[in-house]
RNA sequence: GCCGGAGUGGCGAAAUUGGUAGACGCGCACGACUCAAAAUCGUGUCUCGCAAGGGGUGAGAGUUCAAUUCUCUCCUCCGGCACCA
């Protein structure tokens, strides 16, 4: 056998399984003939983000998730799934665009020259994509259907045109996407970006905003991600109120809340300065100054709003609305602080409440009356101990004032040391009533301060003294007796004087210096920040009732209505740009907007000379006539061509179902084969409606792509895009499946050396042909994923490549040695075998006999993280079991290191039978598939490894019969064990007493007790 | 500011229903083999200490027989969002 050589097998296996077709999905039709075989019905759909062809071309970073999702598509191929794990171009962009501008190449061209590339290089690292369905969004027969679903959407009235401000670069003259503009300049020539208004095609997102905030219970996300979606959609639920302003014009003001249970506290109302009622409400003598404000703040750009984000400006209108719970006369006035986009555009301020509002009234002298109240007495239940809090001290504040401090105390110990306490009474109840009775004060404002005052205290049941951290509640008091109380003395407390500068508050609005600026200029009430109930205070017949039931009542009470508002916005669905799918629209001068009629899709995109967009921002279709000019489909009368293109989202939003029949013309997939795929294959699994369940924890009752894996980048765009998409075709009943994916995870991303973003600029770009040459595909998979966890950004080691390669070639001499032993076996007059490259490997004098191992190897290898005794079958079995645990985690770098541990041994030991060796082949077969699928033929297989039975493993064969516990001494490692696997305690014990180490411990003092945790280790307390 | 994620040897990192911290790999040192080198194999490699023993998972505290893991406060880094009422 030849010494281990990547570039003599690496190639060859690859055309080998693409001629063989190996890795193709077995259609929904074929499956019928091939259901005899290992392909039953069970199918796995795994998916990765189609990449973008740059013209940069592969980097290491891209290869990441592909090599993630081959081994998982490799491991249930081997376990008997028909898997279907496509690849295609998601070609449509900027960046091809651009270079098309700069160069005046087709981007047609580049775009094929790009993706020639990336073929080339992903194909190189023998990822198992099926290349049979592979697609490119800026294909003809592709985008065909792209417009053909926009038509669906026009035609359900959810496309639809609207003037929206876009972000305008007056030098190049062109409207640039929000990834273009960088801190509120254009990324290419530095222009300080405008907002201009123009026509926007805008799909309707925000009426599935409901449907994709709660399904997302159905879904197997990472935690992560849901939470992302949901802070993206950004649900929340409160009303819309009135605020009358002139009973006689009957002008009323709509504002919306989150919270109408602080009406009471509402003392001023603000409008956006778009708000339509501006001029209707402002009185003459404000008009100067309303309109003024108005105009300023409209010609603000994000970057300005972006740096006037503390200092917030408004102007009064003069006018005056009823405050209708409270019945009061409350001024108007006009703040961008108000977005006109969210809500109604309009607010109820409640300045004690709310901490822009807050701001808002301390700038321009706006009352603030305080509505909400903690109650007093908060008990924090966890561990089944109650903790609660009690007044121990009284500090001095700055100005002279006293204020009590409370204390976070613990049932447990203050039981100990407090006296006098009544017969029932609770000890802390006891310690809050000795207090106030003896200073006579009340409460008045109260806040907790997180920084922390150390104290000493004596724990009698504990008989010492211990120190601890207390995070102290101060209390304003009403009296202004400067009298110094000191209660509880035999607490030995050490009081501490607290200038109170250095007391922060920590409240509701989550601003220390608020609360504390709050609590003693307007001696009002603040709410703790944390587990508490808030009551009412202040609001008249609803006065001490629960915040939370208040809600609902007040709402009734002031005749609102109860309404969920989305931050989630309607989608910018036009780009003035070429290099897009054409919107499939005409426009008639008689008929208006005109589909384009399904047989004359797809409005493919016509040859131009210049990509460069219009002066006037118009796409560079505009600029070619005999795509403009047209007929209309419905009078064929004049009309011209819609000229916009479609987002780079688009095509994304729907890819997925396209690999399910990729060759389809008649229709972008047919029902039949989505079923399959997505699940819901009316042979095996009856279609079932999908219940949302809202204590969902990752359990996913939805079906779909069973596992869909990419950036974070994604985690909410792209992702909700295509949940958006899926959905209204499952409503045109398009679709099998409410939603598209069933799993969702991501990966992290591979930096470049140093830890920094791997880039062009900064010239540390690894490309992955390179490494591919030197070391080999399989090097590189593996290195890939054994740098570190999957999920999490690792940044790139070219020094540290060589482990992975080292043991690919440790492998590849076992192999050799079992061959050379075969080989003598079989041609006993030639023992050494001739020819041999193991040359280096020492034979037959060493070798113990299989299954025996020696002493040594026992003690050597019952280590920490894979606690293994006994023979190397043993070792094999659990590795099985390992490998295939963490590969269904994603845990790929602990999968390899067993497998290291694993290959070591063997090794050594040169005990492994070829049988046992072929198993291990198989589990690293999805890591390293080239090395693996040589050297299994080389044993003699004649089918592909890869399409060869996971192995299994045997539970009787993973139970150890010794194990080895470690021996504490209060805490404390100090001895280690062998004990067979079913002894009791006491015998473990016994055994644990009897060692020498430990018996030097115990001279001169006596066992407390024991604590035995099976199988891990003993503890003596002594 | 808010929302996520993360802080463990010289480096990438293991270990979380609390149970022997540093598996595995890189690097480094020494040894074997070799005329020599490479490759390979072996030994060692958190830290203080000759040792016996201590200390140690960003900092500080708490709970516990036992804390990288749980609780609290704080710090740093990375990613996302920016006045969403």
């Amino acid at each position: 056998m030849k010494n281990y050589n990547h570039k003599k097998i690496e190639n060859k296996w690859q055309k080998e399984w693409e001629k063989k077709g190996v890795y193709n999905a077995k259609s929904p039709s074929t499956r019928a003939k091939l259901a005899t075989g290992r392909l039953k019905n069970k199918k796995f759909y795994s998916l990765i983000e189609f990449p973008y062809p740059s013209g940069d071309g592969l980097h290491v970073g891209h290869p990441r998730p592909y090599i993630g999702m081959d081994i998982i598509s490799r491991y249930k191929r081997m376990q008997g799934f028909n898997v279907l794990y496509p690849i295609g171009w998601d070609a449509f962009g900027l960046p091809t665009e651009n270079y098309a501008i700069k160069t005046g190449k087709d981007p047609k061209v580049v775009t094929k020259e790009n993706s020639n590339t990336f073929r080339r290089q992903i194909k190189s690292l023998g990822i198992s994509f099926d290349w049979s369905r592979e697609i490119n969004t800026t294909d003809p027969k592709y985008y065909k259907w792209t417009q053909w679903i926009f038509l669906q959407f026009l035609k359900k009235d959810l496309a639809y045109k609207a003037k929206i401000a876009i972000n305008w670069c007056p030098q190049d003259k062109i409207g640039l996407a929000n990834e273009e503009v960088v801190n509120g300049c254009c990324e290419r020539c530095g222009a300080k970006v405008e907002k201009r208004e123009k026509e926007q095609w805008m799909l309707a997102i925000t009426k599935y905003a409901e449907r994709l905030d709660k399904d997302l219970d159905t879904v197997n996300y990472l935690p992560q991600i849901k939470l992302a979606q949901r802070n993206w959609i950004g649900k929340s639920e409160g009303a819309e109120i009135n605020f009358v302003v002139r009973q006689d014009l009957t002008i009323s003001i709509k504002v919306f809340t989150t919270r109408p249970d602080t009406i009471y506290g509402a003392t001023y109302l603000v409008l956006a300065p778009e708000h339509k009622l501006v001029n209707l409400i402002t009185t003459p003598s404000q008009k100067n100054y309303v309109t003024n404000y108005v105009t300023k703040s409209k010609k603000k750009s994000d970057l300005d709003r972006m740096n006037a984000e503390k200092d917030k400006t408004g102007v009064f209108t003069g006018a005056y609305a009823i405050n209708p719970a409270t019945k009061e006369k409350i001024p108007i006035w006009i703040a961008d602080y108000v977005l006109a986009s969210y809500g109604t555009g309009a607010i109820m301020a409640v300045p004690a409440h709310d901490e822009r509002d807050f701001e808002f009234a301390k700038k321009y002298n706006l009352p603030i009356k305080q509505v909400i109240q903690p109650v007093f007495g908060i008990e924090n239940k966890r561990d089944d101990v109650v903790h609660r809090n009690t007044i121990t001290g009284i500090v001095k504040s700055r100005d002279g004032k006293k204020v009590l401090m409370l204390k976070w105390k613990e049932y447990d110990w203050l039981s100990g040391v407090i006296g006098g306490i009544n017969e029932g009474e609770l000890p802390e109840k006891a310690a809050e009533r000795e207090v106030l009775e003896e200073t006579g004060y009340k409460t008045r404002a109260i806040f907790v301060s997180p920084i922390s005052i150390e104290s000493h205290f004596y724990a009698e049941h504990k008989n010492e003294w211990r120190s601890r951290i207390d995070h102290p509640v101060v209390l304003e008091l009403l009296s202004d007796e400067p009298e110094v109380v000191l209660p509880r003395e035999k607490e030995k407390h050490e009081i501490k004087w607290v200038d109170i500068k250095e007391i922060f508050a920590s409240t509701m609005f989550g601003n220390n210096k608020l609360a504390l600026e709050l609590a003693l200029s307007q001696s009002a009430y603040i709410g703790f920040n944390g587990k508490h109930k808030d009551s009412l205070v202040n609001s008249g017949q609803f006065d001490g009732l629960d915040s939370e039931k208040a809600k609902k009542e007040i709402v009734k009470f002031v005749e609102g209505e109860e309404k969920i508002t989305f931050k989630l916005r309607d989608w910018v669905f036009s780009r003035q740009r070429y290099w897009g799918e054409p919107i499939p629209v005409v426009h008639c001068e008689k008929c208006g907007v005109v589909p384009v009629p399904d047989k004359d899709l797809p409005v493919e995109l016509p040859k131009v000379k210049n990509y460069q967009p219009t002066e006037n921002g118009e796409s560079p279709l505009a600029n070619i006539k005999s795509f403009v000019d047209t007929r209309c489909p419905l009078c064929k009368g004049k009309a011209k061509r819609e000229t916009d293109t479609m987002p780079n989202w688009a095509g994304s939003s729907w890819y997925y179902l396209r690999y399910t029949d990729p060759k389809n013309a008649k229709e972008f997939a047919s029902m039949k084969n989505l079923r399959y795929w997505l699940g819901v294959d009316p042979v095996r699994s009856r279609a079932r409606d999908v219940v949302a369940s809202p204590s969902d924890r990752g359990t996913a009752t939805s079906n779909g792509v069973d596992w869909y894996n990419g950036g974070n980048e994604h985690t909410t765009l792209h992702l909700l895009y295509s949940r958006f998409w899926h959905k209204f075709l499952f409503d045109l009943k398009l679709v099998p499946t409410p939603e598209p994916y069933k799993k969702r995870t991501s990966h992290g991303m591979i930096l470049g050396e140093g830890g920094v973003k791997m880039s062009k600029s900064l010239g540390n770009v690894i490309n992955p042909d390179e490494m591919v040459k030197i070391y080999g595909a399989d090097t590189l998979r593996l290195y890939e994923m054994f740098m570190g966890p999957f999920d999490q950004s690792v940044a790139w080691s070219t020094e540290s490549i060589i482990g992975a390669r080292r043991f690919i070639e440790k492998v590849w001499r076992i192999a050799s040695y079992l061959q050379q032993q075969e080989n003598s076996v079989s041609r006993k007059s030639h023992p050494e075998g001739e020819g041999s490259s193991a040359q280096n490997f020492p034979v037959a004098d060493k070798l113990v006999s299989p299954d025996t191992l020696t002493q040594d190897f026992l003690l050597r290898n019952v280590n920490h993280s894979q606690r293994y005794t006994g023979s190397l079958t043993k070792l094999l079995h659990k590795t099985i079991k390992k490998v295939s645990e963490d590969i269904e985690d994603m845990h790929f770098n602990t999968a390899i290191s067993a497998m290291m541990i694993l290959a070591t041994e063997m090794e050594k030991t040169k005990t492994v039978s070829v049988k046992d060796f072929k198993m291990f082949l198989q589990i690293l077969a999805p890591f390293a598939p080239h090395a693996t699928e040589e050297l299994w033929t080389m044993l003699g297989e004649k089918n592909t490894i890869h399409l060869s039975d996971w192995p299994k493993w045997h539970e009787g064969l993973i139970k150890d019969e010794e194990i080895k516990i470690a021996v504490q001494v209060n805490g404390k490692v100090k001895a280690e064990i062998i004990i067979p696997a079913d002894d009791g305690e006491k015998e473990v014990t016994r055994k644990a007493l009897a060692h020498k180490a430990i018996l030097g411990f115990m001279a001169g003092r006596s066992v407390q007790k024991t604590i035995y945790v099976k199988n891990r280790l003993i503890n003596i307390v002594v």
